[in-house]
DNA sequence: CTTTTTAAGACAG
DNA sequence: CCTGTCTTAAAAA
């Protein structure tokens, strides 16, 4: 068994026959993507995270990370998995603006997003590769990673002692393209001492190539209904339709949570991302804004649909 | 029929 | 103590 190629500086890596990485250290400033700052922050309180149920040998056991998944369309992005549908929520004005910042580095876009939650050393995952039909044969998938740092391990399948081993820190930035799902696999191993290793956030961006749901009928290129086969190359659909953005109202109040506490609410955006020189920044804050006019306007709204009740009230009270 | 699925726990060095 | 590897099963496709 041979050691791992240990990576420690950000560098393209050719891992041969289609295969390739892209490391880029800190890509988000690391005072922002670190335990303590802002970016991390935000996504711990922001995120819709789940811890799911897996049966592994006949036992049922906690998936040892949680899980979200964000899609900008929820039809197209919906999957079946271990006989579930998955449904995706929406992207937050922070995943968006860091999935902006990714595309103009990695120049490809993303329509989808897998966050992962590693609690402390041991959360793992085990080695696999993003292997689903639904991104396609060869996916660009770039992880971008806040928090506590973890390790990263690479292991071709045709010889598992070809390994590199990348050190995963905050704001770094690894791209996976060509044919690595189809030819290496990844894991993250535990650590220890496991207490004291931070909590980790990732996102993998990923862009949806086949999606499960039939397009609607509306516009989608003519396709034929029925097709079970491979479409060969199929012109990327450019994705992104900012359309549904405009349309899709984030905030309304969805059956599993009334609006009951809309202090909360505003308190979990209230986090400023204050005098930042760079761009990206600027959009993350102004997109904050809005988010706080949305749900300024929601409070409203709730406060208003409060005091009809209890107007209701005091007149039925008149009457008795 | 075959292949795939996936984490926990034991163990070695 | 740390960490990489091996073994473990039943169900579904
Ligand atoms: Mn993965």
């Amino acid at each position: 068994m041979c050691k791992p190629k240990e990576v420690s500086q950000s560098a393209d890596i050719n891992l041969g026959n289609g295969s390739s990485v892209i490391y880029k250290k800190k890509f988000i400033q690391p005072h922002l993507a670190s335990e303590n700052g802002d970016i991390f922050r935000q996504l711990m309180s922001e995120t819709p995270f789940e811890q799911k149920d897996l049966v592994v040998f006949a036992k049922k056991v906690k998936q040892p990370r949680l899980v979200a998944y964000y899609a900008t369309d929820i039809e197209r992005g919906s999957f079946t998995y271990s006989g579930l549908r998955n449904i995706p929520s929406h992207f937050t004005p922070l995943v968006e603006q860091l999935k902006n910042s990714v595309q103009e580095y990695v120049k490809e876009e993303f329509d989808s997003v897998l966050l992962n939650y590693y609690r402390d050393g041991s959360d793992t995952v085990g080695w696999h590769a993003d292997n689903e039909k639904l991104y396609g044969d060869e996916p660009t998938i770039a992880s971008l990673s806040f928090g506590a740092a973890r390790d990263f391990i690479l292991r071709k399948n045709d010889n598992n002692n070809d390994k590199y081993k990348f050190t995963l820190g905050p704001g770094d930035l690894l791209v996976m393209k060509g044919k690595v799902q189809q030819q290496w696999q990844h894991t993250v191993p535990r650590r220890s001492p496991a207490q004291s290793i931070g909590p980790r956030i990732n996102l993998t961006f990923r862009r949806i190539v086949h999606p499960e749901s039939q397009p609607m009928s509306s516009k989608q290129p003519r396709q034929s209904p029925q097709q079970p086969r491979e479409l060969p190359r199929q012109p990327p659909p450019q994705a992104a339709s900012p359309t549904a953005q405009a349309s899709a109202p984030p905030f309304l109040p969805s059956a599993t949570e009334p609006v009951s506490s809309p202090t909360e609410n505003l308190a979990r955006t209230s986090v400023q991302l204050l005098l930042d020189p760079h761009e990206w920044r600027q959009k993350i804050e102004q997109q904050e804004q809005s988010m706080l006019g949305e749900q300024a306007a929601l409070l409203r709204q709730a406060e208003a649909v409060q005091q009809a009740e209890q107007h209701d009230q005091q007149q039925q009270q008149h009457q008795h």
